[in-house]
DNA sequence: GGAGAATAGTTTCAATTGAAACTAATTTCA
DNA sequence: TGAAATTAGTTTCAATTGAAACTATTCTCC
């Protein structure tokens, strides 16, 4: 049994979903780079888009887990680099819809498989019920 | 079945794992730096030499997941703030030993139970059988 | 022994980030 | 109505970070 008076920080679950965290994205973000020249906010914007097009800035915030400025700060990277059209609400002048554009979408059709493979290649170290409940696991722990 | 050409960024396994921690680590930080005046690179370190004290930041390092600048700037902090005492290696001077100093081992002997219950709150959220799988898959994903 | 490679730790520099302030537009409600 | 509050999105500012350069010391091996 362990010694209640100290941490064993490689066994203090916060410690260690960091740590996995920490290798899982940076290896992630690393392809991003190498081959689409993403960053992580930015592929996250791209993910959202591809689901959701002709959305406003906000809800791709709402539906990203970033703040409004790191969305505005990846919208306004990829715009640069002409992967998303923009168009003002005639409705509400405040809000743009946003969408992925041309080379945008050649972008995300390359990315998504590459996306899904890593996936695969974590999951393939799980069993499917080890998977299954780390899903789960991880929803329960990012509950407020 | 899910739409093979598209991805649901919040099945998407990085995605929920970067949001589990960010959630995880986010309430801690902010007990660590209300209760205690500590960074998370402060406190990993602390936790590093509550468990193995007199050791040099090289070693703290590999056991913190953390590189050299990190817990060069996470010890200048703690030095300021006097809760480490650091001695010259004799025998190796480029190296510098450390150790909780008096208050170091005071904020320790504090923070550890907290912590520690900040473990269990997220524990209580799973079964036992759930929190033992989880520990083995993200060790897992954790490897290269 | 000593020149060159390697190691411990710090500093510099540029990039990323979030909070707060800000602009512009819309909504609320007296 | 129209003044005050709210909302969408951007910019500013300061803090955090990692890579690369740097200093000081030790190790390698001719």
């Amino acid at each position: 049994m362990p010694d209640p008076d100290v941490i064993d920080l490689p066994n203090f679950l916060p410690y260690r979903l960091a740590v996995a965290t920490d290798a899982v994205s940076g290896r992630l973000a690393r392809r991003y780079r190498e081959e689409f020249d993403l960053s992580i906010p930015e592929w996250r914007v791209m993910a959202v888009l591809g689901r959701f097009p002709d959305i406003s800035a906000n809800e791709v915030a709402a539906r990203s887990a970033m703040d409004k400025v790191r969305v505005s700060r990846a919208v306004a990277q990829l715009l640069r680099n002409g992967h998303l059209d923009r168009r003002a609400d005639d409705t509400d002048r405040r809000r743009t819809m946003l969408s992925l554009s041309d080379s945008g979408q050649e972008i995300y059709r390359r990315i998504v498989p590459m996306a899904r493979a890593y996936e695969q290649d974590l999951f393939a170290r799980l069993s499917a019920a080890e998977a299954e409940i780390l899903m789960r696991a991880l929803a329960q722990l990012s509950q407020p």
